[in-house]
DNA sequence: TATGAATGAGGATTCATTCAT
DNA sequence: AATGAATGAATCCTCATTCAT
């Protein structure tokens, strides 16, 4: 009997929760959240698939809960970081550099919101994913508007296709990312950056 | 004894198929293989669920065909493009061309692509995705490199990282891209290979 | 296009039939009658399940005629020898003589019947078996008792038990036995009066 | 990483798979196995379909139990009579007894085994079927050869075609036999002995 | 006579979920 | 907190059958 860290008294347990989310983000993230089964993820947090529903509501509920703690702490480091009210370049450097951050700490998270995003948004249950999606838009393409306002980044380019691009890049990263592995987020932001900002070409 | 065998899986209409297959990329893309139902392909077709199996053995060859199909022709475009031996950076512009052309003639078979290809690529029947997966990043791979080598790209990036930036750039534009809107494919594929090339800052 | 032995202008022609329902009993007789799909039956003989139905009615009608042909033959062979009237011991071994000579012509039917017998019976449509294997008892039964009375056969064995035992010995041969091979009918009949009659034990 | 992988298929309670596999045996052996839905056998258990899967993987799996119990007791009655090493018609005597009692306690097992031996044998997941037969046949083939070796069964019978009739006719009692009815198995061995042995006919 | 395409009912199986213990 | 057993709805797929050509 393996996992008996915990003071024996305790009550339904927060942290029993957040480790069985903690499973069930890593396979929701692995084999997509419709081709999960509960009974996969109970077999891999070591319990039977009914007892799941001690501590949580459902299947669905589980989702929820990753994504929103993940959108939370996003939309609080994203806050943090548009609350110093920088220029433009260094306000989509901070914003590249908060992500990856993210991407290292919400790996599964992130790799699960990409997938299922889309499909999800239509749910009510999952509207403010579409709510942060809009904010989401509203804060990059604002910035780079301002940018080419300020002549800090070209004006020759389309904004909405610049958005996308800087968008994506970003975040597909999770599907290939790796904590702990060779490069540390900010490394890899630092060359993201320098690959958007000033192209992959010898000048 | 006369017995005709016939091959199985070719006998039907290939015209039918391919109206078929259209439908059935269509909503694997739109809501995923996995949540996709037979019945809901069929009802999109205006056929019943049971007689898709008329023309497919499976819904899993169907998404089989169309990543066939797609990938066919993709290297077909690739070939083509690499037979001409051009420069790293003309063949930088040639492959993203040619990519957004695919996206822009197999939009909903790219789209599958992206979202199911890591968890398909383990399954014997599609194993290759990963074989094209692996000739595409020795493609990709070594022209950047011929590029860094030849001082036509920077050498001060970590090429595998640009690797992933460029080529996830490039397919997740398939996720947004809608065939007949503002931008043909090659106007997009002029803006994003400015951007990668020139960085999006004014110099 | 094999097959063209008959003259071309031909009807609904009972000779194809024949034909297809001898694939038919080979296929139902190899698999067991709910095991064979139309299909099957239609590749064997080289043409479209759906194209069979131009010649029967349904799957269940091919069965039906298959085993009405089988059970008219039999009985025409039996009621012959029964006509003779023979004394018991040579009733029986006329009996057993025909019979293998029915497994040797309708192999395929034998099999089907031992297999599919019992369920069929309950379904009004074969009510004639019921009838058939009651006449048969009768008249097996009835020739045992006889050969008890006459002194014949031995009177300190169950008559019923004695009648299923050779009624099963000879009928399962179906499932083993292969028309042209080393032994001719009259020849296992022989071989399993003497059995049956004499015992295997050397006196 | 806490991960107690079970034994997929040997968690539930052995007790309520055996009642369910002898329900399943029951309807198997009266209706075949092709024809048997599996929501008939839950209704005959007493819960829906689907409950069956929680104790089997799939229909199959049931069959293949129960046939693999029926020839594990089989063989360990016959193992148990061969050790004993009788003589040939002693053997052939109590082989017989065996197969009876085995057809007393075992009588759906075997009339599923008559019926689909053949076919299944042929399945991968049923090689030990043909195994089983072929061991079968060295034992009483060889017990038969060395009885006529012996001088102790008659030397003008074609040794194989004794076997199949031997077996045969035990075997297919399992098709009429009623246990609880108003002969035992022992008693109905002794008839059977006594016909084979000896013959029906009067010396 | 036969084909090609479809129907529609039913069958095995999966799976999220429930609940008494 | 967790188990064991079950539910019931939904899913993929099969197959006998139909029918216009």
């Amino acid at each position: 009997m393996p996992n008996t860290k915990k003071t024996q008294a305790s009550a339904p347990s927060p942290e029993r929760r957040r480790e069985l989310l903690a499973v069930a983000a890593e396979v929701f993230a692995a084999q997509g959240y419709d081709a999960t089964t509960v009974r996969r993820i109970a077999d891999e947090a070591g319990l039977l698939a009914g007892s799941l529903y001690y501590h949580f509501d459902s299947k669905e509920s589980m989702l929820d809960e990753i994504l929103a703690t993940f959108l939370d702490e996003l939309w609080q480091g994203y806050d943090t970081v548009l609350d110093a009210a920088l220029g433009p370049r260094e306000t989509i450097e901070a914003l590249v550099t908060e992500s990856f951050r993210e991407i290292d700490r919400h790996r599964a998270a992130v790799a699960i919101y990409q997938r299922e995003n889309r499909r999800l948004a239509e749910l009510p249950r999952f509207r403010y994913l579409a709510e942060s999606q809009s904010r989401f838009e509203h804060v990059w393409l604002g910035t780079l508007e301002r940018g080419v306002a300020e002549r800090v980044f070209r004006a020759d380019l389309d904004v909405r296709l610049t958005y996308r691009f800087v968008r994506d890049t970003v975040w597909v990263a999770a599907s290939w990312y790796r904590p702990g592995g060779r490069h540390s987020p900010e490394e890899i932001a630092r060359q993201y950056l320098s690959m958007v900002l000033d192209g992959i070409a010898v000048r």
